[in-house]
DNA sequence: TTACAGCTTATTGTATACAAATGCCATTCG
DNA sequence: CGAATGGCATTTGTATACAATAAGCTGTAA
């Protein structure tokens, strides 16, 4: 993409993911352009594409909204995403080479340095853990697929509370990268399918605990 | 969408299933905006809309291509199709109103009569083919999965032969319906997923079969 | 003849002005 | 007092002009 609609997506994205701009909140595209210091026909092209991506949607008369996710919301991206990475690990048994292991072990070795300092290094263990996922995206060959995939990851939420994963998650992460790659060693397909839905499941819990968890401090929080 | 951006996307994409733009063939903004009768902002909107859907492809350079679609493309389609409606199917069994499944015999219904006339009313069959499988994901009760199972249905080549179908495999769909409503009555969401997968990849290798034979046929008239 | 540089043309990207549609508020009438 | 209606303000949609970029062509030199 051309560098004003470059500028405009990152920024508008980046403002939704961190929260900046507010579940719920009106988008007025005038406003965003000069926020991102363009003019509207970037900011639109960018506002189409967020919708397609389900960040933002329309109303009835074609305002925008950055999208407000439910909890049900969340776990149906979720429950298509296991659906959809078991798919992916699946196709990647078969045709992983050589080298798209050799690098998914390292991006697993990072993940296991990230977790092993004496502080967890959050940010660089979910970078790590994109490239592992990313690597086997890749080894899966369809490009439909990997569209598909990049709709259901990355949801604002998860991104905000990923940090909120306890360290024992995290080793667990790790486990479950180490028994894929065996089952890739392996290449067996359904073995590597059901060790991803796990895992992705299990995410899900971890996410769903540490979300309800949260509230409950917020609640707290509120009434005190 | 409003007026203009609605006819240029309708148009446009009606002329790529139609085939009357050939696959693989360069898109100008300009050319497209003369055809529609608009001027090319919307044309613009049209195609980041069709691009995102896959029917068109941008080079490196941003210039627009008509997708050139691969027998292996289409497989892969069709794969992802059947793991979604299987999904979908799953969970509209446990979820599917008594006036959905209605609406659902209705619709099967009228898919037999356009079979059971004396000549088979295609266009009617996919019609209300359509609205059969629509139903099943408006009971689905999930937008993310009725969006994603939009980008897999109504592949160009698809629609166009989808009339070599004989007749046989008309009948076999109508029954694979009938069974699917059995399986929905009975609130079995395995047994509808299984039904489902079956019907989408028999659906499949009908296609693939009359395609390839269409393409001995052509290659025959070719050598003749 | 081939490769490359520079120019010309074609195509897309961006800004802006204006048109159309929608929401909002106040006023009026029942 | 409440509902409906009219007009004003806000927001989005479209057209168009111009800028930027990429492609193609032509002429020249090795």
């Amino acid at each position: 993409m051309s560098r004003a609609s470059d500028r405009a997506y990152n920024h508008i994205r980046s403002m939704i993911l961190s929260g900046e701009l507010q579940p719920g909140s009106q988008i007025r595209e005038e406003a965003l352009a000069e926020l991102c210091g363009v003019s509207r026909t970037p900011v639109r092209d960018s506002l189409r594409r967020l919708e397609t991506e389900m960040f933002v949607r329309r109303n009835e008369s074609q305002r925008s909204f950055v999208t407000n996710w439910s909890l049900d919301d969340l776990k149906d991206a979720f429950e298509l995403r296991a659906m959809l990475e078991a798919h992916a690990a699946k196709r990647a048994a078969v045709r992983i080479t050589q080298d798209q292991l050799a690098r998914m072990r390292g991006h697993n070795g990072q993940l296991k340095q990230a977790i092993d300092a004496s502080r967890p290094n959050v940010p660089r263990f979910i970078d790590s853990n994109r490239l592992f996922h990313a690597t086997i995206l890749e080894a899966a060959a369809s490009e439909r697929l990997a569209n598909m995939l990049m709709q259901v990851t990355e949801q604002p939420v998860i991104l905000r509370t990923a940090r909120q994963y306890d360290l024992e998650n995290l080793r667990r992460s790790h486990h479950e990268h180490d028994e894929l790659l065996i089952a890739f060693d392996n290449r067996d397909g359904d073995w590597a399918a059901a060790v991803m839905t796990a895992h992705i499941r299990r995410a899900f819990h971890a996410y769903a605990e540490a979300h309800s968890t949260h509230t409950e401090i917020r609640k707290a929080n509120v009434a005190a």
